[in-house]
DNA sequence: AGCTGTGTTGAA
DNA sequence: TCAACACAGCTG
């Protein structure tokens, strides 16, 4: 996977134009002109060196405690990223920042090695977050994890774009709140249990992801409340969305086995929710198999069937629109 | 008590 | 914009 090193991992890559480290091997032994210097740019802390080592990398910073901290600038101010044991990892965290806050151009530290498809994946899954969000991530070290949940499916993409297609045609017009309702959030992704699939035509919705993105009103927690979500090819699913106190979690429950027969669900195959960015904030669901194209799979086979090499790029609200003859989707938003 | 992350400053 | 430095205040 592409640069998702940032918790245990070692190797990495972020795609970014063609950076090389510069800043190596200085900065890190100026101890006056002390006759110990050597030992800080070796270890992290020396046990009673009153300097601390500077890091070679952009946006790290020691810590007392011999770890080390992250943190990149912003419109005038610092936003801390979250301390990490090793330099490294620090540095890849003021990467993804980096990459999120000032775009894929964005100088990184380290030299990644190029994966166009999950580093377009990740590009997608890094803008489909807020700023916080990611900032969030990186500070509790959840980064790697919530990217790996999180491919983007691109069945959730094809109910809205057919209903687009003739305005992109035509080149007429697209008024913004269409725009808005072309571009999808990506929310979140399950991998379907056996149960989810089973007799007991539930789906469980994680905990967090249930509180963050479906939150019900506890007066409503009980009986639950019904849902629309949009699939693939524009079909709404209406669901029943409660909370079951018993084993303390969140369904879907009344809709859900019809959802499963019809799209022949299986155990392993994934569930991604999705909504609108416009303002009426409508929910998608979109679905694949267990190892099902990514994101930029679809892509490429979206540019092969319409026979052409270069796909339009229109960038709209700081979203990034892929428009080809017959089809149009949101990319990446800076 | 130890650590995180902010307040602050000076340099680029 | 950036890192160095000091240490207030948070956390366990």
């Amino acid at each position: 996977m592409a640069m998702n090193c940032l918790d245990e991992s070692t190797s990495g890559s972020i795609t970014s134009s063609s950076f090389t480290v510069k800043r190596s091997m200085e900065n890190s032994c100026q101890m006056g002109s002390g006759s110990s210097a050597k030992s800080n740019s070796e270890i992290g802390i020396e046990a009673d060196s009153k300097k601390l080592p500077s890091s070679k990398y952009k946006g790290v910073v020691p810590q007392p405690n011999g770890r080390w901290g992250a943190q990149i600038y912003d419109k005038h101010q610092r936003v801390w990223l979250g301390t990490f044991d090793e330099e490294e990892q620090a540095a890849k965290a003021y990467d993804i920042a980096a990459l999120r806050f000032r775009g894929q151009n964005a100088i990184t530290n380290l030299q990644h090695t190029l994966e166009p498809h999950k580093d377009a994946n990740e590009l997608y899954f890094l803008n489909s977050h807020s700023k916080d969000e990611i900032v969030d991530m990186l500070r509790k070290h959840s980064y790697t994890h919530e990217l790996e949940q999180s491919e983007y499916n691109i069945c959730a993409s094809h109910g809205t774009r057919k209903r687009h297609r003739d305005n992109w045609l035509m080149d007429t017009p697209v008024s913004e709140s269409e725009l808005f309702d072309v571009a999808k959030e990506y929310l979140f992704e399950k991998v379907v249990t056996p149960s989810d699939v089973g007799k007991l035509n539930r789906l469980v919705i994680p905990k967090q992801q249930a509180e963050k993105y479906f939150p019900l009103p506890t007066e409503s927690a009980a009986k639950g409340v019904l849902l629309n979500f949009e699939d693939s090819i524009g079909k709404v699913w209406r669901f029943r969305y409660c909370y079951w106190s018993s084993s303390q979690s969140y369904v879907l429950t009344k809709g859900w086995s019809k959802f499963v027969k019809e799209k022949s669900l299986k155990a392993g195959d994934r569930v991604s929710f999705h909504r609108s960015m416009g303002p009426d904030k409508k929910f998608f669901i979109g679905w694949r198999p267990r190892n099902g194209s990514s994101f930029v799979e679809v892509l490429d086979k979206v540019k092969s069937s319409a026979s052409i090499q270069a796909v339009k790029v229109v960038r709209l609200f700081g979203v990034n629109i892929l428009e080809t003859p017959t089809s149009s989707f949101v990319t990446n938003n800076i």
